[in-house]
DNA sequence: TATTGTTATACTCTATAACTATA
DNA sequence: TATAGTTATAGAGTATAACAATA
């Protein structure tokens, strides 16, 4: 279980670790542009086009009461709105808002350059190493739980 | 700004995908625990030894009227307790109860399991250079901030 | 005065259980 | 019956502001 020689940093903790940062650096974001981390995650998820309830809340890995009082919250912000759904009358999607897309454009882009900025003296083909090798845990994962890490296919 | 071919998956979003990934691992193993992810990232920062308040809010990035609750919570369920500092009449270390201690170790196991699973089918040097990519951005975090990534030094 | 930590208060987030309405 | 979503409730997590005790 033990290699021969323990690295400075172990595996799991590097990737724990580097998590928290990248977590760390999403709540800061959001908190500057005003959003709670939760609320910046799902405007991130509506950005490619309105959802379903059903899919936010497998997306979000939120119980679907968790998930209504959210999309409550956004709602009374003005970030997103209910439109129903005209094939399913149970159903609804949720819309971004003008004022959501915007923020989530802007708080989506500032994510994107603090992560930018931290990974800017790491060697471009070491970044490419990184992605793949991340693409390969995420495939991993998707073989683990048949889940895909992306979009949920309807 | 854009390399002349954009991969199937962007760098940093490869990286919020991964640490969607390690968050989620993180709540499911803290939830067979039956503890919160707060109260386990707690145990896992105490298992080093006992911390002060002001320590734990910088480590967890919390206001310390946060970390008072979620300590208080803590001790109710018997996991942690306050010990007085000698030296310093106005502050206190928290530390592990047995119980505490057991749980943080169980949790802390599992959690590397579950991400060693992961990580199963990335070839060893992969890893290493994985790993050695992190701990280079972890680096670069604690340059543009000033912080170390890891134990507060007093 | 500065620091350590708590209290008071007001939210947000989350899950469980029970419910309504549609399929 | 099954699915989509909400309501009711209870508790956890969080920040801000004001405070107490010690340094």
């Amino acid at each position: 279980m033990v290699t021969t020689k323990e690295p400075l940093l172990r595996f799991t903790e590097a990737l724990v670790r580097l998590s928290h940062l990248v977590q760390q650096v999403f709540d800061e974001v959001a908190r500057e542009h005003d959003l709670t981390p939760q609320q910046a995650q799902l405007l991130c998820l509506l950005i490619d086009g309105p959802v379903g309830m059903t899919d936010l809340s497998r997306s979000l890995h939120l119980e679907k009461s968790s998930l209504t009082g959210l999309v409550d919250r956004a709602g009374k912000r003005g970030l997103v709105a209910r439109a129903r759904d005209s094939k399913d009358r149970r159903a609804c999607r949720i819309v971004l808002t003008p004022e959501g897309e915007r923020l989530g454009a802007l708080a989506h882009e500032a994510m994107s350059e603090r992560l930018e900025a931290l990974a800017g003296k790491l060697p471009q083909e070491h970044r490419h190493l990184l992605t793949s090798a991340i693409g390969g845990i995420l495939a991993e994962h998707t073989a683990q739980t048949g889940r895909a890490w992306t979009a949920p296919e309807s």
